[in-house]
RNA sequence: GCGGGUAUUGCUUAGUGGUAAAGCUCUAGCCUUCCAAGCUAGCGACGAGAGUUCGAUUCUCUCUACCCGCUCCA
């Protein structure tokens, strides 16, 4: 499904089935905040829960953690996020485009510009600003106006214009500050005491003050996996090669978000790092690769033609990764990321070795020291990262198993959520064919079969058969267990699917098992 | 952050300078024995704030949120 009317239609019927609603709603909603309803968690919850179960409880090599949300300054300074989330960005006084001072076209100071315009009336009404604002020694000929001086070594990427804004730092990661104390006493008396310092000055003494304070919520959750990494390793006994694995939320100040909960400031990670010699790291990175790519398609029963693997190119990487793969998924909008498996090599473990002063490595009794020719050796281990959003994989399975079916001889269409069994929201519904002659007291004893197997089940007797059927099919329920005349008889009942309405009849006492194979 | 668009009940839409209509949904009841049936009754809305006005959901401004396109995405 990738027409233009999929994401409203999807947006719509989130909201109406309780899967996912705008955060603070009633207040007027807050920017790209997203709160999960009844429906919508279950489903996080079970993608969640199939990932948990493949990369920790099915495999010996990878332990899982959960680390805390709020971390110490010192280890996004380790990390690089705190200098590489704070990119100086710059504002053009022309175009008001805002762009990267380190991404910039370049020019020699002094030059001269040429400030091009989409037209010449534009061109024509900039002129007159400059000529107003006392700017001397331009010229304009048709969209363009040349002769302005460079005063940096870049000009605008837009526009060509050095009529630029001061660099102002943007520091992508939330901030607050530990403690109960609240500092702005402090700043006051900063203030105060330093009435004669320059602008600059005191921006740096607010600075010091909030820094003393300051902690951060986590841009990713890898960062605990690696600050962790001895402490996992000994408490585990891990050998190499091994991961280490974590979800939870994580935070980033967006300058644009977009697309629903696609990009969202608070988002949820499902993130592993696995740990390997690093001769192994290619290899590695080859096999998670697939292996991830696969797991989308066996486990969560996506689509594997909306599915593909793009292999990111040189100046695309990260300034911590050596070779990345995006697992990309074809949204609405086209191909566009679900999770990336990047090679972070030993860059991380080295960063924090040298910021903390803490050894991180791995001690291999086996392998030989170049050093000494002797048995045993300290080595700091490579890293293959797949890191994958389960948020954004709760929309991504929405929108693949999202589907309309055309009403065929007269009768009306359907909407369906044809969601892998194993991820559904509600598995199977348990329900009366009409609310009398003993039959809600019998579905509500099938409930409770299912409900002591811990299978999510819902007993529904509201409205006719008919509509229940299809107020299941829309919330993507793969089965609907009917108790009917025949039930109190025989004590078997209908099972219906979702996918094709095809209708069986089973006997009660094997329904959960028949369910539960269905589910496997 | 820029440009364009949108905002009326849970959903989809109508409409008006004198506070609003419909369908679906939902709730209660009746009736119903397998794919959104019917009947009766009921709940329920003009995103927020300011201005103009006797009176604003409607006009103006600001804000907020969402959508589309750019931009950004360590």
């Amino acid at each position: 499904m990738a027409d233009n009317d999929t994401m409203s239609k999807l947006i719509s019927l989130c909201k109406r089935r309780g899967f996912v609603f705008q955060s603070s709603e009633i207040y007027g909603g807050l920017k790209s905040a997203y709160d999960y309803g009844p429906l919508g968690a279950e489903l996080k919850r079970n993608i969640m829960g199939e990932w948990w179960k493949s990369m920790v409880h099915e495999r010996e090599d990878i332990v899982g953690i959960d680390a805390s949300i709020i971390m110490k300054k010192d280890v996004w300074q380790a990390s690089g996020h705190l200098a590489g989330f704070s990119d100086p960005l710059v504002d053009c006084l022309v175009c008001k485009e805002r762009f990267r001072a380190d991404k910039a076209p370049s020019v020699e100071i002094g030059t001269d510009c040429d400030i091009v315009f989409a037209d010449k009336g534009r061109a024509k009404v900039a002129m007159e600003s400059f000529e107003k604002q006392g700017i001397t020694g331009l010229s304009r000929s048709k969209k363009t106006i040349s002769g302005a001086k460079a005063e940096r070594n870049y000009v605008c990427p837009n526009c060509g214009s050095p009529f630029l804004s001061a660099e102002k730092n943007f520091n992508l990661m939330f901030k607050t500050s530990i403690g109960p104390v609240d500092n702005k006493n402090d700043m006051v008396e900063m203030f105060l005491n330093n009435k004669d310092c320059s602008k600059e000055e005191l921006l740096q003494k607010i600075y010091d003050i909030e820094n003393k304070s300051a902690v951060y919520l986590r841009p990713e959750t890898a960062q605990a996996m690696f600050v962790q990494f001895n402490n996992v390793m000994q408490s585990m006994s891990m050998k190499l090669p091994f991961g280490i694995a974590q979800q939870g939320k994580s935070f980033r100040n967006e300058i644009t978000v977009e697309h629903f909960i696609f990009r969202s400031c608070e988002f949820e990670q499902m993130e592993m790092e696995f740990f390997c010699y690093p001769e192994q790291s290619a290899e590695m990175l080859d096999y998670w690769k697939d292996q991830r790519l696969n797991w989308y398609i066996e486990r969560l029963g996506v689509k594997q033609e909306n599915l593909r693997l793009r292999k990111h190119d040189e100046d695309e990487l990260a300034h911590y990764s050596d070779n990345c793969y995006d697992v990309e998924y074809l949204y609405p909008w086209g191909w566009d990321e679900l999770e990336g498996i990047a090679s972070r090599t030993d860059y991380d473990l080295k960063k924090h070795e040298k910021h903390s002063g803490q050894k991180l490595r791995y001690f291999d009794p086996e392998r030989e020291n170049p050093e000494t020719g002797k048995k045993g050796v300290h080595l700091t281990p490579y890293v293959i990262e797949p890191a994958a959003g389960a948020t954004r994989a709760t929309l991504m399975v929405l929108l693949d198993a999202f589907d309309e079916e055309e009403g065929v001889d007269g009768k009306e269409g359907r909407t369906v959520l044809r969601f892998a069994p194993r991820i559904a929201p509600i598995k199977v519904a348990i329900l009366p064919l009409v609310k009398k002659d003993g039959m809600p007291e019998k579905a509500r004893e099938i409930v409770k079969q299912f409900v002591a197997k811990g299978i999510n089940c819902k007993y529904d007797e509201q409205h006719a058969i008919g509509r229940r059927y299809r107020r299941h099919d829309e919330i993507g329920t793969p089965f609907c267990l009917t108790v009917d005349t025949q039930t109190m008889e025989d004590n078997t009942v209908t099972i219906r699917y979702r996918d094709d309405m095809r209708q069986e009849r089973i006997a009660i006492d094997k329904v959960v098992k028949v369910i539960e194979d269905k589910l496997v």
